[in-house]
DNA sequence: TCCATCTATGCATCTAGTTGCACAACAACC
DNA sequence: GGTTGTTGTGCAACTAGATGCATAGATGGA
């Protein structure tokens, strides 16, 4: 039940409609927990039943009116006691692990193809996460404790892409050895 | 819908029962997919009313009867043509990264105690797949077609595992710079 | 004028996965 | 004889998340 934690965080730094939050889900937040409007919309529902935020209608001009969720001194508690609590594991759960053991059974040539597209895809995240850090973190041996958070993530971002990116090299190395 | 595949898989490598799989789901490929046994069995069940896979029923000295599943020449073709379509991308979703971003509204030395943790936890695991590479593949550079698929995913568990615990040395680093 | 797109909120339905519980045969130990 | 542990199979209830659909005012372009 992390999505209601990632949401007052969000809401922690900065009020926001339900909308807004699901743009930041779409961006930094989300490349490390990933949310629909739906269930954001869903979820933001319960946690005012439970008095984590408040909401107040804002009426806008050229613009629907929109609900801005700001969070409450009760939701700032609930915050700090899940920070205290210890984070379970979380163990990796991988498609692409599983279909790298199907090899003996399956297409190689299509799985080579798809090692390919994932490691053109870590490429391309890496470089955002590269960028990111360029733009909002240009000094990141000299950070506010506001920002460290937000640059540990993103450091951490950048470590699993790379490893990514080695790790499609070396499947790569071993398939086109035998494959041709 | 890995859980299918990774049962195929599984059972193409070797005929098992239902707690048979749920064994090897703790162990090997349970690593990189967990699955728990009243979810096996629902979806054992689903499988062989799709027909990918039969079970014959063996009777056992000692022991429980138990049901035997094998795959069927449908489920080998249903595995092949898995592995010719593209897996789709796979977001990391880190509750732990989420709790990063919460430092400044929350218990920051029990944040700290949470990353020695998920170090040692990173560490056991590389030490057991470091294991697992020597005894079951005790010559990487001389590994059969049926042996690579496994031996390019315990790769994966050890670079990822490494990566973990670097990730966690920067966290420290920082934490402990501005902690005490 | 029509159509697509953006802002904005939400409901309904379905599926995958978790958690809790149940039953049953046998084995080993005290 | 009773308890605990292993092997073995499953059902029931619940939750998180994914997917599809609905609505509605405004903007901007063909």
């Amino acid at each position: 039940m992390a999505l209601e934690h990632a949401i007052l965080v969000s809401l922690a730094e900065k009020s926001a409609s339900g909308y807004d939050l699901a743009r930041r889900f779409d961006a930094s937040i989300g490349h490390f927990w990933k949310a629909s409007h739906q269930q954001i919309y869903k979820v933001l529902g319960r946690m005012e039943g439970d008095g984590w935020v408040a909401s107040e209608l804002v009426a806008q001009n050229g613009r629907p009116d929109k609900k801005v969720y700001v969070i409450t001194g009760h939701g700032r508690d609930e915050l700090a006691t899940w920070t205290s609590k210890a984070t379970p594991i979380e163990h990796l759960r991988s498609e692409f692990a599983v279909k790298l053991r199907a090899l003996p059974f399956g297409d190689a040539a299509a799985i080579v193809d798809d090692v390919r597209v994932r490691q053109r895809d870590h490429r391309t995240r890496l470089a955002y996460y590269v960028d990111s850090a360029a733009k909002f973190y240009p000094r990141p041996d000299d950070l506010t404790d506001d920002e460290l958070g937000g640059w540990l993530v993103l450091r951490g971002g950048m470590l699993a892409e790379e490893t990514g990116i080695a790790w499609c090299d070396e499947i790569l190395q071993a398939l086109e050895g035998t494959d041709r």
